[in-house]
DNA sequence: CTGATTTAATTCACATGTTAAGTAATTAAG
DNA sequence: CTTAATTACTTAACATGTGAATTAAATCAG
């Protein structure tokens, strides 16, 4: 079987797995507070007064356009965002109201102090040095392919 | 701003990127034969004969049980796994048909090739390294948590 | 100005992710 | 042996992932 896959060694499984582990350190977080971890992306990048079109939004939050559409009625719905009136009929451009703000500054801080947790446990270098990593990986493959 | 989220150099959103790209390289491949990705590392998983109970196929796949539960009934109905009669009825080992069989090898031929693409695309001792950061990460994650 | 093309989102249909609840078989306690 | 607890899955309900088809608005060609 020397031709057999080998799972250990597969970057496909390393990056489920590490995705699963660091999602695990927010997702009771986020969860407490009635939200999943792709709304909490959206309104994570909103906060600040921050006015973005859905497909701008849609790349930021790596959300694919048919659930950013669901995920923005959502979130309209339960009064966290709003439309922003705008020249070209066709853009969806939506910000936070003052409860997505108000939402999003109480989470932040405990936030933050899950991803410190991170950094301290695998080190700040190490940190650093993955995301670049990761980031290399990626634009190599999107020239490549 | 000072204290506004940096998607830039954020771990998870470049995990999600990394993974995006990655896969981006096998879904077509995949697709072709009328799988979806998760249904081909269940295939994977059990390729060369190998009987495997849900919990452990679920585990190594990383591939949550219900999901499971669906693939397993949707690979069934194509004929490409069946099950094996096993002594605790609650448990279900499930192994791959002579069809399923055909099927891995004619996919694992050319999934070997692209997966030999991206080593030689981003160096093979980076990704080395990289699988084994991410380990270390999830390691590090799971010992904390 | 009119019709063809392109662009931005949405809708559809189906597969998977995710949590909680339910079911059947095994094990353990008495 | 009987029943409570545990285990291995399945089901249910809802959210997101994914690709294809639609709709509406803006742009372009003539």
């Amino acid at each position: 079987m020397a031709d057999a896959p080998r799972y250990d060694d597969s970057l496909t499984i390393a990056l489920l797995r590490a995705r699963e582990a660091v999602t695990a350190q927010f997702r009771d977080h986020v969860a407490a507070s009635g939200l999943t971890l792709p709304q909490w992306r959206v309104i994570r990048a909103l906060a600040g007064g921050t006015e973005m079109d859905t497909t701008t939004l849609a790349h930021r939050c790596v959300i694919l356009a048919p659930s950013l559409t669901r995920i923005i009625k959502h979130l309209e719905g339960r009064g966290m965002i709003e439309k922003v009136p705008t020249r070209d009929k066709r853009q969806r451009v939506v910000k936070l109201t003052a409860t997505g703000e108000t939402l999003f500054t109480d989470m932040w801080a405990v936030s933050k102090t899950r991803y410190a947790a991170i950094e301290a446990a695998f080190g700040h270098d190490e940190m650093r040095q993955l995301v670049g990593t990761l980031n290399r990986l990626r634009s190599v493959l999107e020239d490549a392919g």
